[in-house]
Formats: C-alpha cells, sequence, structure tokens
DNA sequence: CTACGGATGCAAAAGCTTCTCATTATTATC
DNA sequence: GATAATAATGAGAAGCTTTTGCATCCGTAG
C-alpha cells in the first residue's frame, strides 16, 4: 500500500486517481509552492486528464484535512504547500517570485503575547516578508 | 483651501469630485478598513453617482501616492486603510470582522534581520494575525 | 460482484477587479 | 471669466480565479 494512499485514508478521504496524482504532483514539484493553476498544468503536461474544478476541490479538502497549506501571497491567487509537519513563514522575490522559508521563535512568541494582550484567542497567523532576493540583487 | 484637496494637489493628482467624496469617505468612515464594494456602497447612500470603477481606479491611485494601504486579508478581495503615518500591523477577528491593530519593535527588528540573513534587500511586509476577539469570546 | 454514495468533469455561474471608450470635468492659458 | 487641451469619469463589457450544478463514473463496503 502506498504511502500516498495511506495519507488519504488517514485523512478520511477516498483513494481517488486524481486525489492521489495531485498529491504525487505536490510531493514531487520540485517549487514547493503552487497555485491551483500550475498544479494542473503540471497534470495536463504529465498526461493526466483531470479537471481544474477537481484541483480546485481536492486542493480545499487537502487543505481542511491538514495536507497542506494555502497560502495568500499579493497577486490575488492562493498558493498551495505540501504540509510537512513543521509552521514556517515566507520571504518572497518581488521581481522572480522566489519564495522562501524561515521560522523565528521570537517572533512567535510575540505574537501569542500580542493576540493575548488584545484579548484574542489566536487561531492562525501568516506573515509574508517581500524583497528583492540575493540573485536579482546582484543582476542589477 | 480644504485639507483634502491639498492632500489630492501634494500627491499630483488633480481634484475632482469623486477623489474628494472617496478621501472624505475614508476619514469620516468609524472602521478604518473598508474594501472598495465598501467606499462604493457608503457613497451610494450618501447621495453621491460615483461608480464602481472610478472608486477602484481612484483607490489604486491614492495607494500608489501612498494615501492609502492596501491590505489582502483571508478571503480574496482588497481592504484599504487610510495612510496616517505610522506603520502597524493587524489582528483580526474570524468570527465578527472585526480589524485591530499592532505595532511591536521586536517582530519589526526580527524581520529586518531575517530578510538581511536571507541575503533580501526588503521592501515590503505584512503579518495577520487571526484569531477569535474578545466579545466574540464571552459571547461563545 | 453489486449497489450505494461519494467523486469527477464539463460548462455555466459567481465574485472581484480591470479595461474600453464615449462623455464630461478640470486646469492652464488668454 | 471664457477656452482649449488634457485628464477623469461612468457604464458596461471583459478578464481571472474560484465555485457550483448536474449527469456520469468510480471506489468501497457488503
Amino acid at each position: 500500500m502506498s504511502t500516498e494512499s495511506n495519507h488519504l485514508r488517514k485523512a478520511g478521504l477516498k483513494v481517488t486517481l486524481p486525489r492521489m496524482k495531485i498529491l504525487e504532483m505536490l510531493e514531487s514539484s520540485e517549487t514547493r509552492h503552487l497555485s491551483a493553476e500550475d498544479v494542473y498544468k503540471s497534470l495536463l503536461e504529465s498526461g493526466e486528464e483531470i479537471g481544474l474544478a477537481t484541483v480546485y476541490r481536492v486542493l480545499t479538502q487537502f487543505e481542511t484535512a491538514g495536507l497542506v497549506a494555502r497560502h495568500h501571497f499579493e497577486g490575488g491567487h492562493s498558493m498551495f504547500e505540501l504540509n510537512e509537519g513543521d509552521h514556517h513563514d515566507h520571504i518572497l522575490c518581488v521581481k522572480c517570485g522566489r519564495v522562501d522559508e524561515f521560522m523565528d521563535e521570537t517572533i512567535e512568541k510575540r505574537q501569542r503575547q500580542i493576540a493575548q494582550d488584545a484579548g484574542y484567542e489566536i487561531t492562525d497567523h501568516s506573515l509574508y516578508i517581500y524583497g528583492i532576493c540575493p540573485d536579482c540583487r546582484s543582476k542589477a
């Protein structure tokens, strides 16, 4: 029994071909952050006949099941990333779209403190740093 | 000469009725964070005949001119906020949509450090904390 | 192997935002 | 003030991403 189908089963989802293929796609992509359109196009290129609507539906289910995280980077459309356990935030290049990840316990701690001070029960947070990446800086 | 028209002039924008009305709307609203739709509807209620396309155009111009800040809260559509100089981040209630603001120099400093460590030249950043606000917590 | 219920695909619809273009208003100039 | 040049506006169409309706198909329990 493959790892993918176990993941699906654990998430309470039927093991179907589209779900398997999308999960594989997310795992094998060298870019960890993909839009629904990216996933759709990659599947087409691999010769898989999966509808765009299904891609959206499946990604949303994966998100609900905790298998992927959905990010709202600037520019409108959602980006999906395989959830490999550890939380992290993102730093993005505004020139080339490159995405790097980081994790800072100091910031995490301050966020919890701020929420508490404001009387909020924190459920989630998102932190994006935008800038120009090393490569784009040296090119300029 | 009104304050609003000075703001517009300084921003290099012609002083037109729609721009004046939209600026007034942003200044007088008790909610500091408004969507384009919010602005449009409020204007209609005030008896102003301003098209939605104009609202979007003007808000974008205001953003470019630095008069307002555009935020991408979860849920897709943009929110606009009058830029009153000081930078701050946001904490939002996922139940009622309430928005509070905060500013934390520790976090700001860490962000600059993280960008530097990653070799990025930082241009911008956005931090949203999501949670349940005091009011909604007591109601539950 | 069968049958039930959920999953899929397609096309249509929805929601937000931008664009097109004819019309109108604003500003610099006389 | 009036005028001409130029930019701004309004209305609707178009564009994009995402969701939905529905007939058909597939996976799974029995």
